[in-house]
DNA sequence: TAGCTAATTATTGATATAAGTAATAGATAATAT
DNA sequence: TTATTATCTACCGACAATATCAATAATTAGCCG
């Protein structure tokens, strides 16, 4: 019997406690004594209800220009349109509250987690409550077919099935219809029934199936489009032997495999292989190296059960990579990959395969057999014709394919393997051996560990299975689904380096946030999840096939390739950020309990010696500002035995370079790694920015950006191994080098002064000595970062690889891999080169000297003056290749990017080696840079003909640097100011001391908006130093640095304009509400909050979401201590401050990452080789030409239409209905107006008329003005109310009588923006011709 | 004799920077005869004192009056009170500096540089009888330097380190109820401890309000303080933000020998998790320290309390053990943590 | 065993923590009056 | 509704307070004829 009675919900309930409370009771009795849905939703706490809200879809219509849609699918190459779109409530998701939202996604990562591990009881509760959620329901069924399909695969026959599917959807779930995919699992279940009893030709089955065909109205083909249910068997037999499909209704990407009638599971024939094989190499017209080349592959997935474990020292000695030694290259995150790297290195066959290639080279080169490196980029580089290129490049991405999988999923499997290694290794020493051996510590603590993980995790799946009676551990209510998912030997491994990688973070110089480390472990246990179900995913469509077919298996690789490209709709689900802290607290505390190391100390009372173990880590905390502060210490033991470097084992296996292309995004959440799930936008858990990327992508409105992407994904690159000879030996050296800090063991701490000392003494010596402990921590994570930068350099020489990309949330383009890639600094630029070639040409060479004076510094004179320099310091330059570090000039090394000066150097050299230097072959990367690339689009949105010229907009027959020209202003002003008044002391100091470099930074901030003390302590920074004293030092700089605003605005006038008139549209917006917004938000009587954040679409249809919201954290209790960690789905108010700081900025580089984008597209069509970083462009020298005219060509583009303007018309439709608070003073007639009609509302209402009140009058009038009633839309016309009163005031009061008056009224008034600035002369396409415009 | 204050004089003064003084001469009369200060320093004919935030005066003139003391310093730099004094205390002799409290520069300045104001150093075996410390820091953001001006007696350093000096100091009623907070209080803290180990503290007066009704009835029984009323102190006009409830303390210094950085980082630790049995928490003092601690203490009744249970002498004894652990960590390693980056 | 109360447990919100407050100064949001 | 006080101070990539206690809500235990 239901319990019938609910308790009356306490005050403070809301409706989502309401709504749990009252299924918990519902579901009373299916589940047992305890109760799975309070579980369920113990991790949802917080329960306002949202005021988030998208515009309805009743606004969305009239968004939505029809005609946009055509046109763009037509004419993809089209322009930049001036049309936009809304992405509102185009999707069930964005249309949810964000309370209920929060609540989806955190049943669904529940339902995943249980039914992953099969607790079918609970997933089916979680269902219910994802029932419940009547917002939800229309996307429910999905939830359904989820578990459909994984409780479908256990039932015995067909009727129990339906019967099940019937009884769900008929008492549990009223009025859930089901879809397609509900039909596919009814089908793929029912063959695999028939198939298993053989009576796949029985009538009954044939019946069955029928039936189940008609159940959807969506129509075969959306049936059969199910790949991830359907098998290729079941596509088989439905089509060939059933003939209950036609051939159309297969998806395309597999209908191939399905129409060979000749294959069959059960046996293949060699004859029918050979043919397969036969057509498909005819098909590609390869020869036979190609079919050959094939068999370098193996098919990981099927031969990864059988695999032997892998054996290190031998694989890893083989193929030692030719490079010099690096200090600390023995450190555990490296060997792993390398040893993923090494461990797939080649077999004798392979080898033979390869050594058929035609190579033109040095014999180390060529043999592969001398235990050298095999070395990709040389083998290819020394091929003889573009077709043996092409060849090898086939094989070599056949042959990655398989490495790039082991690299990414196989890696703690390595790890481990190399821990036992080790300690089975020091075993064999002796126990000295052991205790010094940090592989054999951590191979011991994970031996210990992993038993107690595996209790635990028993312990969780009794707790699911309700065997326990007696009460849990609470946190093991919540992490217990979660535990059981992953491999605990994974998970143990996972967690060490998970420890190990965040020593040192955080400002802890001996251990780290405990917070950080809880999540970061529970993440990266989410992350191996995530890795197995996509593996999963991916052998699902072929589970069924004879895998022990040999030749098969060629068939089989070929057919995931096409589908690999092809893997939609990833998971959304993400486990919540308390689930990933309690998941992370309980391994970390288990650890903790195991892990111990040796210790050495001394008795204080006898002197002696002390001998012990101790635990390695350890859960304390620190204050810092009166704050506590969890922390897990690492013992000063273990740390001294990391060197005082922090380890490699941070650097995530799945997140390194790829050495195949990345896959290419299709959609949001599908690009990128193949097992490692990314996505296109690095939305910081905002819900709001997913919701709206996720519009965009369903709506296929982005794919111009995805393409750009690609293109950035595809460009191959390889470590330029000269270089890196070089940096190692300085780096092995040890000692300061440009930017590289010397190594030191501990910071070197002044001496305590004697207790009773002066308070003061005592603080200036904490002072001291934490600016030490700073300077160390910074020195360390310097060096440990290009620690990182060059392991990874390393592990990758001679490899050809990519850097798969995505986005922050204004579009601009990052790789996914950390640490080493081109973004990176100098040194990591200059270790990196394209890995095809392309002759120099003429304009090549001349550019690569360009690029060379660019790079020493020489980039404010004409072109032709560079190239005089280079060619005017040809000495310096051959002397800086000769001998780069004990040369006689050292020139390079005082160059502005010393390294890449050197890589430059160095190809210059070798190309002027050559009889004919135009004919060389250069890889080096050739930059052209944006002069203040975010002025350049403020003047071209400005229309500023004196800042376009400032900016190269306007061709001009030298550069023209900004900062300079901004100096140069500030100086005349100072002149005046000097004349005005001869004793200005402080005009006078700048008139002689101003410079370039004063100015710069303050220039180039102004356009990120900083203000005035911002930019005085910047200009403090380059003047304190001239005047010594602090006060007067600051004083000065408050007066240039006024004087440097002024004279900004003085020469980018239309700039400013723009930047004013988004900060006011901003300041609007950001004080505005919706018109229907949720009433109960706001108090009573109190202002509404705001809750609108600034969104756009940049030209690119890229919608961006500014997520500057006030933060709401919560402590969250963990096995460890209470973490507090925000909520992301927590509904907060917008931060208008950050909004208002941000929006120009964001704004302006939305449209530089259009324009890159567009650039990207452009040049690749034009068979360019494509990098960028931010605002600066990079290509083969030959290629300089084509990619700047590019560049001009797309900027132009991008601006020809008035992109402030679209900005208006975007804003005007997407804030329509919004209501701003505003003030007038109340002497004014519309104040009288107003004040009159509240009045009269008041006596209406009869009581006091509240915020509330006067929105719902506006939405009332609103709502009769649209009806479809002529009456009501004559009564909307009379009706008037306090905010149709208001309208105009904007506009209507001018900035300074607001200011002036005393008494103002507070009133609504609906959202009006300011009108656009008019723009100035500049015409825009005038930048075509402007050389300098990028150089 | 300096004719005390009127209410015409105080008026003049503004604004009290969220302090508050007592200015009734009866209240203070009053004060000064529950202290017997006499019995510390005689005839007081030698006696220096060190008057700081002194803000109106009115209390060190009434002491003046009652004590002639050789040399009395007032020691404020708030603008409103240095004028103030300017206009009212010229002809007192009062020795009068601008300097501010809060910077122990003031101090070296005075007496060490200028050597205006220099004390005698004293022995600790009793307590200073030629110098005396009142002072003001009634303002709940003080709070900071009041608690270091304690910390200072447990340094010895500071004004301290001329003997065991007694401070007279108005101070909020939370900081001193947390303060003389007794073992097994929910209020007890690590400044609890530091009063406790380091100073014989006692509330001499207090104003009558909602802070002081939390106090514990029998400690206020002990101490039987003067309830001061608002009337008798200024600002008269005050918001419930600037109510300022507080308190007199009279803080003798202890004599006591011990390793302060092994006693800071064992309270400081442990108090952290002060409801948590001694046997949970003590291995945040460092990584092995339960095990040590286990074993030093022997005791698993004592492991099974809570450290805000322990009593001062509890707190020595721990702190020994862990200056006797031979693996213990770098006390001062965590001061030198956690600043932002570049 | 229904239906109540008492007792226990879980959740939530408020508060204290340490103990130089590195410098700056001006606009704006938040809070108190 | 106005006066005072607190906050924040250049964008993005980027990364984070916590223990304790009192009050209250939710749940379980216990009770009885």
């Amino acid at each position: 019997m239901l319990r019938t009675i609910v308790k009356p919900s306490c005050h403070s309930a809301t409706i989502t406690n309401r709504l749990i409370h009252s299924q918990y009771i519902q579901i009373r009795n299916i589940t047992t004594k305890n109760s799975v849905l309070r579980d369920n939703m113990s991790i949802i706490s917080d329960t306002r209800t949202s005021t988030i809200q998208p515009p309805d879809t009743v606004f969305q219509q009239s968004f939505l220009r029809s005609n946009f849609l055509n046109k763009n699918k037509n004419r993809p190459q089209d322009n930049i349109s001036a049309e936009f779109k809304l992405f509102t409530g185009t999707q069930n998701s964005v249309s949810l509250t964000m309370a209920d939202k929060r609540d989806v996604m955190s049943l669904w990562s529940l339902l995943e987690a249980c039914l992953q591990s099969n607790y079918t009881e609970r997933s089916f509760s979680i269902l219910k409550s994802l029932y419940e959620i009547k917002s939800h329901r229309k996307t429910f069924i999905d939830d359904y077919n989820y578990y459909f399909n994984h409780i479908a695969k256990d039932f015995k026959n067909v009727k129990l099935m339906s019967d099940k599917l019937q009884k769900d959807l008929t008492v549990h779930f009223v009025d859930i219809q089901p879809n397609d995919k509900t039909v596919a699992i009814l089908i793929h279940q029912t063959l695999k029934l028939a198939r298993k009893n053989n009576d796949i030709m029985n009538n009954s089955t044939r019946q069955n199936l029928e039936l189940f065909f008609s159940m959807s109205s969506s129509g075969f083909k959306k049936i059969c489009s199910n790949i991830d249910i359907l098998t290729l068997d079941d596509y088989k037999t439905l089509h060939l032997d059933l003939d209950m499909i036609r051939d159309y209704q297969i998806p395309t990407n597999i209908r191939d495999l399905v129409a060979r009638k000749n294959i069959t599971m059960k046996n293949v024939s060699s004859e029918d292989v050979k043919k397969i094989e036969k057509e498909h190499n005819d098909k590609n017209d390869h020869n036979d190296i190609v079919v050959n080349s094939t068999n370098l592959v193996t098919d990981s997935v099927t031969s990864k059960a059988s695999e032997p474990p892998m054996k290190l020292d031998e694989d890893v000695k083989t193929v030692e990579k030719d490079a010099t030694k690096l200090m600390n290259v023995d450190t555990l995150g490296m060997r792993v990959i390398k040893h993923t790297l090494f461990g797939l290195s080649l077999n004798e066959e392979q080898k033979e395969k390869i050594a058929k290639f035609n190579f033109e080279a040095p014999d180390n080169v060529l043999d592969v057999n001398d235990k050298r490196t095999v070395n990709f980029y040389e083998m290819y580089k020394n091929l003889k014709t573009d077709e043996e290129k092409e060849m090898f490049e086939t094989t070599l991405e056949e042959f990655n394919q398989n490495r790039q999988q082991t690299l990414e999923v196989r890696a703690t499997d390595a790890a481990k393997e190399r821990w036992r290694h080790d300690f089975e290794e020091a075993k064999a020493r002796g126990d000295l051996s052991i205790q010094k051996s940090l592989n054999s510590k951590l191979w011991k603590w994970y031996t210990e560990m992993l038993p107690l993980l595996k209790k635990e995790i028993e312990d969780c799946k009794r707790y699911l299975n309700k065997e326990t009676l007696q009460k849990s551990a609470t946190n093991r209510t919540d992490y217990a689904p979660y535990l059981t998912l992953v491999d605990p030997e994974k998970m143990c491994v996972i967690v060490i380096l998970e420890l190990l990688k965040l020593n040192s973070t955080g400002g802890i110089s001996e251990g780290m946030r405990t917070a950080r480390a809880v999540i970061s472990a529970g993440k990266s246990i989410e992350m191996e999840f995530r890795s197995e179900q996509l593996l999963k995913n991916e052998s699902y469509l072929l589970k069924d096939i004879n895998k022990k077919s040999n030749e098969f298996k060629q068939y089989v690789r070929n057919a995931k390739k096409s589908l690999r490209s092809l893997k939609l709709d990833e998971s959304k689900i993400i486990w919540p950020q308390q689930i990933r802290a309690k998941v992370g607290s309980v391994l970390i505390s288990m650890l903790i309990k195991v892990a111990r190391v040796p210790v050495e100390g001394r008795d204080p009372i006898s002197g002696e010696r002390v001998f012990g173990d101790a635990p390695a880590f350890s859960h304390s905390y620190q204050y810092h500002n009166g704050v506590k502060l969890g922390v897990i210490r690492i013992h000063p033991a273990l740390i001294h035995q990391l060197n005082g470097e922090r380890l490699m084992a941070s650097v995530q296996p799945q997140l390194l370079p790829m050495l195949v292309k990345p896959r290419p995004w299709v959609n949001w959440k599908s690009g990128g790694y193949y097992y490692s799930q990314s996505s296109l936008i690095r939305t910081k858990d905002s819900p709001e920015q997913m919701a709206y990327i996720e519009a965009a992508s369903k709506s296929n409105a982005i794919d111009k950006v995805y393409d750009g992407l690609n293109v950035l994904g595809e460009t191959s690159w390889t470590v330029n191994q000269r270089i890196f000879d070089v940096v190692s030996k300085v780096w092995n050296n040890g000692k300061p080098f440009l930017e590289i800090p010397g190594v030191q063991i501990t910071p070197n701490y002044l001496p305590q002064p004697a207790p009773d000392a002066d308070p003061s003494v005592v603080n200036s010596w904490k002072q001291k000595n934490r600016e030490i402990a700073n300077e160390f921590a910074a020195n360390r994570s310097m060096r440990c970062d290009m620690n990182y930068k060059l392991e990874i350099a390393r592990a990758f020489l001679g490899e050809k690889f990519y850097f798969p990309h995505n986005m922050d949330f204004r579009g601009r383009a990052y790789p996914l891999s950390p640490h080493f890639n081109h973004l990176g600094n100098d040194m990591s630029r200059s270790l990196l080169i394209f890995w095809k070639g392309k002759m120099l040409g003429k304009d090549g060479l001349r550019w690569l000297k360009v690029h060379l004076a660019n790079l020493y510094g020489v980039n404010k004179i004409p072109i032709e003056g560079r190239v005089q320099f280079v060619e005017d310091h040809m000495d310096e330059i051959r002397d800086a290749v000769e001998n780069p570090l004990n040369g006689k000039f050292k020139w390079w090394q005082t160059a502005d990017k010393p390294w890449q000066t050197l890589a430059t150097c160095i190809e210059l050299v070798e190309a002027l080696k050559l009889e004919n230097p135009e004919e060389f072959i250069s890889h080096q990367p050739v930059h052209q840079d944006g002069t203040c690339n975010g002025l350049q689009h403020y003047a071209a949105l400005g229309g500023d003909m004196v800042g376009a010229s400032q900016v190269n907009l306007i061709p001009d027959s030298k550069p023209n640097d900004v900062y300079m020209h901004v100096a140069n202003i500030v100086r005349a002003n100072l002149q005046k100011k000097v004349e005005a008044n001869p004793d200005d002391e402080i005009a006078k100091f700048f008139i002689e001391k101003l410079n370039r470099k004063i100015v710069k930074q303050t220039v180039m901030t102004h356009v990120y908006g900083v203000t005035l003390i911002g930019a005085t302590l910047q200009i403090d920074k380059q003047i304190h130093d001239m005047l010594g004293d602090r006060t007067l030092s600051l004083q000065y700089s408050k007066y240039l640095a006024k004087a440097v605003f002024a004279a900004i605005r003085q020469s980018f006038q239309g700039a400013h304009l723009i930047q004013d008139w988004l900060g006011e549209c901003c300041n609007r917006i950001s004080k505005s509400i919706r018109l229907d917004l949720d009433k109960k938000s706001i108090g009573k009587g109190k202002k509404p909050e705001f809750m609108t954040s600034i969104i756009w679409t940049t030209p690119l249809n890229l919608p961006i979401v500014q997520p500057y919201r006030e933060i709401s954290k919560k402590q969250v209790n963990t096995n460890l201590q209470t973490v507090y960690i925000s909520d992301p789905f927590a509904v907060n108010k917008i931060n208008a401050r950050r909004q208002k700081a941000g929006f120009p900025p964001n704004f302006i580089h939305s449209l530089d990452a259009s324009h890159m984008l567009m650039s990207a597209t452009k040049c690749r069509e034009d068979g360019l080789e494509f990098a960028s970083v931010h605002d600066s462009y990079w290509t083969h020298a030959s290629d300089i030409v084509t990619m700047n005219k590019n560049l001009r060509e797309q900027f132009v583009a991008l601006h020809e239409v008035d992109l402030i303007e679209r900005l208006k018309d975007e804003f005007d439709e997407r804030y329509k209905n919004y209501v701003q608070i505003s003030k007038i003073p109340k002497s004014s007639d519309m104040a009288a107006e107003i004040m009159a009609r509240k009045d009269t509302m008041a006596i209406e209402l009869g009581r006091a008329v509240t915020y509330v009140d006067e929105l719902q009058f506006e939405q009332e009038r609103l709502a009769l003005l649209n009806s479809e009633f002529e009456d009501d839309v004559k009564k909307g016309q009379e009706m008037v109310t306090t905010i149709s009163l208001a309208k105009g005031s904007e506009e209507l009061f001018s900035e300074k009588e607001r200011k002036g008056e005393q008494n103002m009224l507070t009133i609504l008034t609906p959202l009006e923006l300011p009108e656009i600035p008019a723009k100035g002369d500049f015409d825009v396409a005038s930048v075509k011709e402007s050389t300098y415009f990028f150089s | 004799m300096f004719k005390p204050l009127t209410a015409t004089n105080l008026s003049e003064i503004k604004v009290f920077y969220k302090f508050r003084y007592v200015v009734s001469p009866r209240v203070l009369e009053n004060i000064f005869d529950k202290l017997r200060l006499e019995d510390t320093y005689g005839d007081c004919k030698d006696l220096k004192v060190m008057d700081l935030n002194a803000g109106p005066a009115q209390q060190s003139i009434i002491f003046n009056n009652r004590y002639r003391c050789k040399q009395h310093l007032l020691m404020d730099n708030r603008p409103q009170f240095t004028n103030f004094w300017e206009r009212n205390l010229k002809k007192s002799h009062f020795q009068m500096s601008p300097q501010d409290p809060y910077d122990w520069e003031s101090y070296l300045m005075l007496i060490d540089h200028q050597k205006l104001f220099v004390p005698e150093k004293q022995p600790r075996d009793h307590i200073h009888n030629k110098f005396l410390i009142m002072g003001n820091l009634t303002d709940k953001k003080e709070e900071g330097l009041l608690m270091q001006w304690y910390n200072c007696v447990g340094q010895k350093n500071w004004l301290q380190r001329f003997g065991r000096v007694k401070m007279l100091l108005w101070v909020p009623t939370s900081s001193a109820r947390k303060l003389l907070a007794p073992a097994s209080s929910t209020q007890r803290a690590k400044c609890s401890l530091v009063c406790e180990t380091f100073t014989d503290s006692k509330i001499i007066a207090l104003t009558q309000d909602e802070e002081s009704d939390l106090f514990d009835k029998k400690l206020l029984d002990k101490f039987d303080p003067i309830w001061v009323d608002y009337s008798s102190t200024l600002p008269q006009k005050f918001s419930k933000t600037k109510k300022s409830p507080m308190c007199l303390l009279e803080i003798d210094p202890l004599d006591f020998e011990l390793n302060k950085g092994n006693w800071d980082y064992v309270t400081q630790h442990l108090m952290i998790q002060k409801s948590t049995p001694l046997i949970d928490a003590i291995e945040s003092l460092g990584p092995g320290a339960t095990d040590f601690f286990t074993k030093q203490i022997n005791d698993p009744e004592f492991m099974k309390r809570c450290p805000y249970t322990f009593s001062a002498e509890e707190f020595i004894y721990l702190s020994d053990i862990y200056f006797r652990w031979p693996f213990k960590p770098d006390v001062f390693m965590n001061l030198f943590n956690a600043q932002q980056e570049e």
